[in-house]
DNA sequence: TCGGTTATCAACACAGTGTTGACTATCTCA
DNA sequence: TGAGATAGTCAACACTGTGTTGATAACCGA
């Protein structure tokens, strides 16, 4: 997916590149991505710096070189989420929503890196929109859905709904993985936001109630 | 409150610290604070490099004496917010919210920078998130006062509410200025927002129902 | 064993940050 | 009025990190 800087794949060079991201991960896992020269990825991956360059074109192609499988994992797991949402939608819209918290909280490092770098850089920016827009085209499916089927009420766009409540969750799991302040516990996450989305799609905690 | 290179306040020198901070907020409004130099704030302040280092110790500082403006207004008209909740909810969380929106729309650019810079700098961090906190402060006080008197169901803790909900509100917005992908309409936020407070503190779209 | 590709790195060029030390302008009180 | 103090200024330097060049070594297939 991501440009290398030569032609075919070969042994060495292969591991080389593996061993500058398993680096950067590692790296990632202590301190923040400024804090990473390229020179401590090259050290890591036991190279010199300007050899560093015959692998990645820059700091920035390591992080979305990550970033990109976890992109993968993403749009994999989304495209197998279950949209059964007739018989239990308060249990089915949790379940989708503890996946979103477990990518985020396997790729904590990752993640973490990816929103800071967004800012500044295109293609990182870009790889993120598509993973949040697989969540956001997938819920706005389903809530329309459920607005169709009169087991929501309309009155509010199912997109811009979609839209605001996984921002919201990007940016509430982000806040409590960084012990940010204000923020809520890592571990009330899930059922805090869960509810945020029943209600605010159904107008009730308790949809097709029991 | 920030701290500068000197220990009286002369003509001169104030006026030339404001040169500072006009360019650099002028600056902020075309590009990123990562693409502003301390050789770009001095010039723009007709004065040389190392002499913006007699005003401001670092780059960062100047973010900081521009975001403590912001604050101060922020924590100003949070305190004159009204709590008269009890005769028009929807109306009275609308208003409070839209003041929100309206803040940031009008520190778009300082507000921007201070969010990249956040994750970097602790004092912005601090500053920022001091901010945020009155927010939440406010927001909670309410949600608790209206579960008290029964307006706003129970089966979620009011703080953990306020936090999640005011942090949408941020990343929302911040989404909406920079026309990131997936975001919503700039004029959408208010109408959007408003309905997934209401609905998620009421749990119904019509609360104390006219 | 030769020619091409892969892989490597010392040395360089450059941009941005932060520091030093010397210098000038102004103000202050004797 | 003129001798210190203090505010303000900047050329020149030191440092850190990025990205580039060009020369060189290691390997591999014909």
């Amino acid at each position: 997916m991501v440009q290398r800087g030569r032609r075919s794949a070969r042994v060495s060079g292969d591991e080389r590149q593996d061993a500058i991201l398993v680096t950067a991960e590692a790296l990632l896992a202590s301190r923040a991505f400024d804090d990473v020269s390229i020179e401590d990825l090259a050290r890591g991956a036991g190279i010199s710096r300007p050899t560093f360059y015959f692998y990645f074109p820059s700091k920035d192609a390591v992080l979305l070189a990550l970033l990109d499988r976890v992109i993968t994992e993403v749009e994999h797991r989304v495209g197998h989420l279950p949209r059964d949402f007739e018989s239990d939608p308060a249990g089915a819209w949790t379940r989708s929503i503890g996946m979103f918290v477990e990518v985020f909280v396997s790729h904590r490092a990752v993640s973490t890196a990816a929103i800071g770098a967004r800012a500044r850089n295109d293609e990182v920016r870009g790889l993120w929109s598509r993973s949040m827009q697989s969540w956001v085209d997938f819920s706005s499916d389903v809530i329309r859905a459920e607005q169709a089927r009169g087991a929501a009420p309309a009155g509010i766009d199912a997109h811009d709904l979609a839209v605001s409540l996984n921002l919201m969750n990007e940016r509430v799991i982000t806040a409590a993985l960084n012990r940010e302040s204000p923020a809520i516990a890592e571990t009330a996450a899930l059922d805090v936001l869960s509810t945020i989305w029943i209600r605010s799609i159904y107008g009730s905690d308790n949809p097709g109630g029991r």
